[in-house]
DNA sequence: GGACACATGTAAACGGTTACATGATTGT
DNA sequence: ACAATCATGTAACCGTTTACATGTGTCC
């Protein structure tokens, strides 16, 4: 498990609200990592019981109060031994990778649609990562100064974009197969 | 969820115990989807209750007694529905991404190791595919016949190599990184 | 005698998803 | 009036992981 750890990591980078977690992870955190405020709001309240973040009740005229939640000494040293123990590789599961196998005991062409609405989804994602990395490392509008903190956000970032590329040359390979398999059958 | 449709998929393409195919998840369906075996005699009590699967008590001399799992017209029904179905993409879940930003709230050099555990751990998989695509698909002992079924099963391959091959081009991209910021601190 | 592969299961704990619930403010 | 955004939560359910449990046959 480690969404107390990106929750922690978040909370460095800038303290927030639950709500405000949500969102990034929604958003730039959302390229390796995802979580529901549901999910969140549990996990805050017992990292909050083991002492790893601070509350402070923030009083907001024009919007509901917020309580901004920042890390404590203890859950900076929580996260760096976390940081020093080996974790297991990823394990992948990839539903659509399920289905094209299973094409082969139904009709292939008929897949040839949900392909393409995945191709699409990740074009989107894939221009959304550029248009960040432009924004925030690579565009002029982006700071000069060199961060470690920001070096290793962007790391992160091509990351994500190196998936997306990836996917898409092979979401591509897919519909080449699926098109000639299809009026064949 | 989708454990039940790899199930099927794998019984599809061969009959086999729970022993078996839990073998089969640690090996070839292991690039897209993993199960232990706990969860497959579970989910295999449920297909057969469901009607999706048939059992046949198979008694051996040598090895214990097993049971051969066969998919019933059901069971095919079944897959086909959920082939027609659109699925969500996956949401992606990235331990080494959350720990490399949170290197900048610690030791950047620390993860250098990690990063390198993991980059040979993805060389020995990519190696592995590579002798499997070789074995199965594209080395002189493999079947020259077209085979839509055989066709599926190699584009799902070549996308467990791509993703391989873009990981390990990432994780030097990763460990340059670390290695620019490392002395600095 | 000990380790390993074959073969099947149960039970507890944990994590994640979905549905439900409330309430204020801002914009159309 | 209605939808969207901000803001926090509870409860039920489901799937996954981990630990425990048992027993045979083969190989060193």
């Amino acid at each position: 498990m480690a969404l107390e750890h990106a929750i922690l990591v978040s909370l460095l980078e800038k303290p927030g609200s639950g709500y405000e977690l949500a969102r990034r992870f929604d958003r730039s955190i959302g390229y390796f990592w995802t979580a529901t405020h549901q999910q969140i709001y549990r996990v805050l309240k017992r990292m909050e019981g083991d002492g790893w973040i601070d509350v402070r009740e923030m009083p907001q005229q024009t919007r509901p109060d917020k309580k901004e939640y920042s890390v404590t000494a203890l859950g900076r040293a929580a996260l760096s031994q976390w940081l020093h123990e080996p974790i297991e590789l990823e394990s992948v599961r990839h539903d659509l990778a399920v289905k094209i196998r299973g094409a082969a005991f139904d009709d292939p062409a008929a897949l040839i649609r949900e392909v393409e609405r995945h191709h699409q989804a990740h074009t989107d994602r894939l221009t959304h990562y550029l248009a960040g990395e432009w924004r925030d490392f690579t565009g002029p509008g982006a700071p000069g100064t060199p961060d470690a903190g920001r070096e290793l956000q962007h790391v992160v970032l091509r990351g994500g974009i190196a998936y997306e590329r990836m996917t898409l040359a092979w979401l591509d390979d897919v519909l080449v197969t699926l098109r000639r398999l299809g009026p064949a059958r």
